[in-house]
DNA sequence: TCATGGTGTGCAACCGGTTGCATGTCAACG
DNA sequence: CGTTGACATGCAACCGGTTGCACACCATGA
C-alpha cells in the first residue's frame, strides 16, 4: 500500500495532546503528570503514565523550551579536540551533564578566537551555559557572553567568571625538586602556546623553583604543542648544556624523547626529560616522568558549577575559582645528572 | 540602582514581534525577510533586516524547530571519545555541519549499546540526523532509530542504511605482504574488540593474505584496544614463534612495542611490528609502520550524505555505502626477519 | 442547612516563530 | 472606466508544551 502521509517524513511523533486523549483528561493534565505528578491524585498520575508508556510518548524539548526557557542543553567549547589533553574532558563533560539530564553541544574554535565567538552566539539561544575549554576570546568578549548565559571557564582566569584552573605550578615545582635532587644543575624549561595561561604558568614555576634551589634555568621556545616542534628542539636543547628538561607538555616531550633517541643519546642515562599533563605519557618507551593533568575532575567540576548555578536560578554566586592542584608522576624518563 | 526585572534571567532577548514594531510592518513579514526575501519588496526586507540588526536579533531556533519540525543540529554519536581514533573524526564532522549551517550534539556510549540507545532517544527531538560512529547497537534497534531520523553510520555495514566503511583489509594485506617480503614466514595477528567489524575485517585480511603468501598466522586475542593489553600479549606473542606482528590497532601495537623493549627486544632488528590506524604513529620512538586510517575523511563523508539527505526532503537514496581505502604506511617498525 | 476551604482538574493564554489564505494596491488591458 | 491579475503585506491559526486562574467537588464546622 502507498504512503498516505501527509508530509514526506512519517513524523507521527505522539504528542501530549494523543496521550490526553488516551489517558482521558486534558492536556494540561498529562502535562503536570510529568513536571508536577504531587499535584494530581496519584491514579491519575498512573493513568497518564501509563497511556504515554503505550503510545511511546517523549515530550518535545522545542516545545518545552520556548514556553519554559530552559532548554536541557548544556555547551562545551574547546580549541582542538585533536589535542589529547582534551578528549578526557570532553568525556568527563558528556557524563557529568547526562547525569544532571542535559545534552550537550560541542564546539570546536580550531584555535580561532573569532570562530569561537560566533560558535557561542550561534549555541546561545538553544543552551543554558557554556564550558568553555582554554578560551582563546578576550576577556571583554568572554564577558559579553557569560552576560547573557552561565558560563564556566576552564584554564582561563577571569575575575568573576566562575573557573576551574589546573595548578600546574606546584606539579612542575616538583619536577624542577625532582631534577634537582638527581643532581642536575642546569635546567631547560620547553616553553608552548605564547598566549596560554598554562603556559605562562609553567615557565614562571620552573624559574621560580629554580632560581630558589640555585639552578640555572634557560627557556628555549617551541612555537607551539605538537611532537615535530618537540623534535626539533633537541639541538637547541643540547647546545644549551642542560643536562634535563621540562617540557611545556608531554606532547613536546614526547618529540625531545623521539630526537635524542635520533641521536643515539640514552634516557635517562645522558640526559632526563619531563612533561607535562600525563597524556600518553605512561605509554610511551621509556614512560615518561610528567605532572598529572586531572583534566577529566577539571571537565567535571565545571560542569557541576554550571548545573548547579542554573539549579539556583542562576543566583549569582560569590566568585568562584577552583584550582586542582597537581603532584609530580615519577616514571622513567628522569634520572641523575651524567658525569 | 536595583534590577527591575521581572524573571531573575535577564533574558532581554529580541523576539521577531519587537522587530516588527520598530521596522514597522507584520510579525509575518519579519519572519518572511528571513526565510522568503524574495517574496518580500527588497527595501522592506533591507528595513527589517535593519532593525533587526539594530536589535540584535536572532531567531529563536526552539520556536523556529517547533512550526518547522527542523532543528539545524544533528548528533554525533561515538563509542569512546578518548580512543585517539575518534577525535579526527570529531572534528570533521563538526566542521562539515558547521559549513552546513547545523550544530552538532555529542554523545558518548562508553562502548554501552544500551547506553547509546538511550541517547539516541533523548536526542532525536532535537536533531534532523545522526552520524553513528562505529555503533555497537543490534540491528534491529539501529534500523529502528533510522526508521525515526535520517542516519549514517561509519564503520558499520547494514544493509539500506547509508554508510561509510574504512576498508583497512587493503591496507592490511599490503602490510601482511610487506612482512612477507621482508622474508617473514610465520606471523601473528592480535585481535582488537570481538564484535567490531573493523576487526574481523582486519583479521581475515590478515588471514587470507597471509594464507595466499604461504606464509604462516596465528591470531592471539586481546580483549579490547589498548595499551596495556598490548603489552601483556608479549608473552603469548613470544610464545607464538612468529617474527612479525600485525596488531589489530595503533594502541595495540605501541603496548606491543613498549613489552618488547622492556624485555630488550630490539624493533625492528629482532622482530617486526606493524599497526593500524596511523594514530599517533609517527610520535613513537621508532615511528610506527601502520595503516593510513582516513577518519577525518570519514566523518566529513557521512556528514555530506547526511545532509544531502536532509536537503533533499528525506527521499530515500539507493543504499549508500561508501568505501574508503587504504594503504600500507612503511615506517620503522618492521625490518627483516631475523636470522 | 449553608458558608468555608482544600483539592483535583480543565480552560485558555502564552512562548516565538511559520504559513495558508484574505486583503489591498496598482498597472495593464479590453 | 471597469475588470483582471500580479504582487506585497497582514491576519490568524498552528506547532507542543506550560501555567495562572476558574471551577466543581467534597468534607468539615457552625
Amino acid at each position: 500500500m502507498r504512503s498516505s502521509e501527509p508530509r514526506a517524513a512519517a513524523r507521527s511523533a505522539p504528542t501530549i495532546g494523543s496521550v490526553a486523549e488516551v489517558a482521558g483528561v486534558s492536556r494540561a493534565t498529562v502535562s503536570r503528570a510529568f513536571t508536577r505528578p504531587q499535584m494530581l491524585r496519584p491514579e491519575t498520575v498512573e493513568k497518564v503514565r501509563d497511556a504515554a508508556r503505550r503510545l511511546g510518548y517523549v515530550p518535545n524539548p522545542a516545545a518545552k523550551a520556548l514556553s519554559t526557557g530552559r532548554f536541557g542543553n548544556l555547551a562545551m567549547v574547546v580549541p582542538d579536540i585533536a589535542n589529547p589533553y582534551i578528549p578526557p574532558m570532553i568525556s568527563a563533560v558528556e557524563e557529568q551533564a547526562d547525569a544532571a539530564g542535559f545534552a550537550v553541544f560541542l564546539g570546536n574554535s580550531a584555535e580561532d578566537p573569532a570562530r569561537e565567538d560566533l560558535l557561542l552566539r550561534k549555541l546561545t539561544p538553544q543552551v543554558d551555559g557554556f564550558v568553555l575549554a582554554a578560551s582563546r576570546m578576550g576577556e571583554d568578549v568572554i564577558r559579553r557572553h557569560a552576560q547573557a548565559r552561565p558560563l564556566v571557564l576552564v584554564n582561563r582566569d577571569i575575575e568573576g567568571i566562575p573557573r576551574v584552573l589546573i595548578d600546574t605550578a606546584g606539579g612542575v615545582a616538583q619536577a624542577v625538586e625532582h631534577l634537582a635532587g638527581l643532581g642536575h644543575r642546569r635546567l631547560a624549561y620547553l616553553s608552548g602556546p605564547p598566549h596560554s595561561w598554562a603556559n605562562a604558568q609553567r615557565r614562571r614555576a620552573v624559574k621560580r623553583t629554580g632560581d630558589k634551589l640555585g639552578l640555572e634555568v634557560v627557556t628555549l621556545p617551541a612555537r607551539l604543542s605538537s611532537h615535530d616542534a618537540g623534535r626539533q628542539a633537541v639541538g637547541a636543547l643540547l647546545e644549551s648544556g642542560a643536562t634535563a628538561v621540562v617540557a611545556f607538555d608531554d606532547l613536546l616531550a614526547q618529540g625531545v624523547l623521539a630526537g635524542l633517541a635520533e641521536r643515539g643519546i640514552r634516557v635517562p642515562g645522558e640526559f632526563s626529560v619531563a612533561g607535562c599533563d600525563d597524556v600518553l605519557a605512561a605509554q610511551t618507551f621509556p614512560p615518561l616522568t610528567t605532572v598529572s593533568a586531572r583534566a577529566r575532575e577539571a571537565g567535571a567540576t565545571a560542569v557541576e558549577l554550571l548545573t548547579s548555578r542554573l539549579g539556583s536560578g542562576g543566583g549569582a554566586m560569590s566568585d568562584v575559582r577552583v584550582m586542582l592542584d597537581t603532584t609530580l608522576v615519577v616514571r622513567a624518563t628522569t634520572g641523575p645528572r651524567p658525569v
